[in-house]
DNA sequence: TGCTGCATAATTGCATGTAAAATCCCGGGC
DNA sequence: GCCCGGGATTTTACATGCAATTATGCAGCA
């Protein structure tokens, strides 16, 4: 019941499913931060041999989902306040560099999706749906990146955002809905303008303005 | 002989040992852009068992220096032309962030540090030396992104320098040696003022041009 | 009660076996 | 000459065994 029971698609290894499934685990907080992420417990758990679950540790652990000592096994990773805020620092220019690429690159496509979520985003904040405003938020970043052009930065905002999803399970961060909301319709003005230098800074004061919450609830926190 | 005869160190494993062994081969050239990482291969020639080794090309694979397709194995990464413009599009706003960074948090330490390492280039290139130039180089930017007490840029731009070592196996890149000398015064210039902008912006114009640079090279190779 | 030291148990990291899949080699057909 | 198909060979990915190391529990002592 608590296996790896995922239909197992044309080229899918079980260390992949295992990987996904500790993810999933990591993220749902079923394997909270500072737990041990011991290869025989798991194997048994996930009803596999170590191997597999060996390689999807050794691969959390790559992805920074997870922390190691030689020897001594892996723990789920923890981001503190300190280690998010510096991650907010280097988002903030990926955001910017991926805006002014944006509109380098994209078209009147991108600008239509943008304001499909941004208005899905406000009908959202309006009936105090969070779910659905979370994910009318997540989809307009995502929209933006993928649309720069650059697999790199897609990566590293995937990385991101990866990060940022686990350190939520310890920090509480409240991002003001309000603000949000006026700052991706600045981003969106500048790209429907098609001016890369504002939508960089547009971009960029957003997640300035996030990362100053952070840094402001960090401090309250203290 | 070819084994990996290092000094077991404490706490050292072997499958780090083969990791470290299989960068020196693949930055050497032994071990070529696109050839084979066949794990039985390896583990009889570098004498271990297989276990390591597959852990190592893991490893690889997730630093990008191999690529894998599922069932069929990894291979040493190719970084093209394109792929190395994109990396450089996020070196350029990493570096700003670090030369920013450096400002807000760094000393006269840290401007004396960068004046030796800028007289060392000028001298290495006076005398043609391209081994020190290369040096003085390299370290005039790990000493900026050192200072910047960020972690995840520290990280960040070590994985571009990584990147841009196995790209330079493959492409051959000659930045102009007199223009990073000019653009490293300007950066240093900032730095000194205390000027984080100006640091910043004079860090993207550095990469900016090594960009420019890239880009007009890969024209002319097509 | 709280700390120390030792025996037990569990875990890590490496070695090796194995089925399924991919690659390679080579002769035959067009 | 070039492409296709079939069998031998190699390789991958998983399973499992094992020694060294580390964590754990527990008795004894202050």
């Amino acid at each position: 019941m608590a296996g790896v029971n995922e239909t197992t698609a044309a080229g899918t290894r079980v260390a992949d499913a295992v990987c996904e499934r500790l993810r999933e685990m990591i993220f749902t907080g079923e394997l909270p931060a500072g737990a041990r992420l011991s290869v025989p417990a798991l194997a048994e758990r996930l009803e596999v041999s170590r191997s597999p679950v060996r390689d999807a540790v050794l691969r959390l652990v790559q992805e920074r989902l997870a922390s190691e000592e030689p020897r001594r096994g892996a723990v789920v990773a923890h981001v503190g306040a300190a280690e998010l805020v510096a991650i907010y620092e280097v988002r903030e220019v990926l955001e910017g560099l991926a805006a002014r690429l944006a509109v380098e690159n994209a078209g009147r496509r991108l600008v239509r999706a943008l304001q499909e979520a941004l208005d899905d985003h406000e009908a959202a904040t309006r009936t105090a749906d969070l779910a659905a405003s979370t994910e009318a938020d997540l989809r307009f970043h995502r929209l933006i990146r993928e649309a720069c052009g650059n697999a790199e930065v897609v990566r590293l905002l995937d990385d991101v955002q990866t990060q940022v999803r686990l350190a939520m399970r310890t920090t509480t961060v409240t991002s003001g809905p309000r603000q949000a909301l006026d700052d991706h319709r600045a981003i969106l003005t500048a790209i429907d303008a098609g001016d890369a230098t504002a939508a960089e800074q547009a971009a960029r004061a957003h997640i300035f303005r996030l990362r100053a919450l952070l840094q402001q609830q960090a401090e309250v926190g203290v």
